[in-house]
DNA sequence: TGTACATCAGTGAACGCGCGTTCACTGATGTAC
DNA sequence: TGTACATCAGTGAACGCGCGTTCACTGATGTAC
């Protein structure tokens, strides 16, 4: 029960600390509502108020979280993209890696990509803040244009794929008792379907 | 204030009211937990407790507006598809009829499919019961087989074709920010890249 | 070297709110005799 | 025809809970003189 507190000048750990175990909280969240200030103060082992030392408001709490959850899954991604050889491969490889990780991590996942129950506004601090998912979303298109290189929309194509990803992540997380095909078959197939499959 | 009281054997009249309010109530929630008890009383100029006498608990009585809210749902998409003459036309009017019914009520749209936030096991009150949500799925599943008529599993693409449809819809929902292309001409696109689009 | 003071990193108690659910009740309406 | 009683369709008040947020405070550590 006894936290030793941080030494002087170091009152910024508290913030890192915070935001580490509400990440965990966020893990084993149903959704954004179970990510609460007092949830978050207790698997920190702190106080309720000692969060309002480094964020306003529960808001801005949800905010660098959503971020962080956005860039653990570039990462994801990313770290997945690089093992493919050739665009279209490593294309197939996010594409399972994402799968993957809603998979692992549904709590993130669903929380996240939900914008965390914010409301419009809510999610961009000041003005012309970009959404946290857009830099997800670019690598996304990026990894399409770099298939269909030069070849006609690829944020036509990006939106189709993604779609597809997400609503196949999210129906399957939500309703689990449907009869699901094989998921890595049916992202293939997709992939071919929209002409982005390596070596047709 | 004065609500008038149901005549006597005429209790169920009550049933009803709660529901078609509660729907309303669903109408305008940004998420399931915002379809509480008190809330649908409320609406429906009713005490809390009076909702007891028709349904044992929160979960019974969101259970019984999932329902309904497919029910709505399959309804739409079904007239939609009366409309149009052939296989291929009639999947297609279905399909766009799905993303018009979740821009015109996204609230029923989102915690409807979210499944209402009920966890396992609470959406279906008896074993052997299915999810209210498959015959909306067993539909979709029907017009996909009329198009490719004896193809290869109709049920594989129905699953690509939903997983589009509802990330495309959740995630427009959401990130309405995001630079989002023409809706219509998407699916139509998508349809084609599944070969169900109609005379290719 | 000593001491008064400022600052920092939090704590503890309390507020007002909405929630699901319970319990005893009320008042109108029908039925038995 | 009258009256006691049962039933029905709800109401009103209360419970315990978790929440976001505020406010005055505490105790350790550094700094000025």
């Amino acid at each position: 029960v006894a936290r030793v507190q941080n030494p002087r000048g170091q009152g910024e750990r508290l913030r890192e600390e915070i935001l580490e175990h509400g990440m965990q909280v966020l893990a084993g969240a149903a959704h954004a509502r179970d990510v609460t200030i007092r949830a978050v103060a207790r698997a920190a082992g702190v106080t309720p108020p000692a969060l309002y030392l480094h964020f306003p408001d529960r808001a801005a709490l949800l905010r660098a979280l959503v971020e962080r959850g956005f860039r653990a899954f570039d990462q994801f991604l990313d770290a997945a993209g690089q093992q493919g050889s050739g665009p279209a491969e490593e294309l197939r490889r996010r594409c399972h890696a994402y799968v993957q990780f809603a998979h692992r991590h549904p709590g993130e996942y669903r929380v996240v990509f939900s914008a965390a129950g914010l409301g419009p506004g809510e999610l961009a601090v000041s003005e012309g803040e970009e959404h946290p998912g857009a830099p997800s979303f670019r690598a996304l298109v990026d990894a399409v244009a770099a298939v269909t290189s030069g070849d006609s929309a690829p944020l036509l194509k990006a939106t189709q794929l993604w779609s597809f990803l997400h609503g196949l992540v999210d129906l399957r997380l939500t309703k689990p008792e449907l009869p699901w095909p094989d998921l890595d078959e049916l992202i293939d197939t997709t992939l071919a379907d929209l002409h982005l499959a390596p070596e047709r």
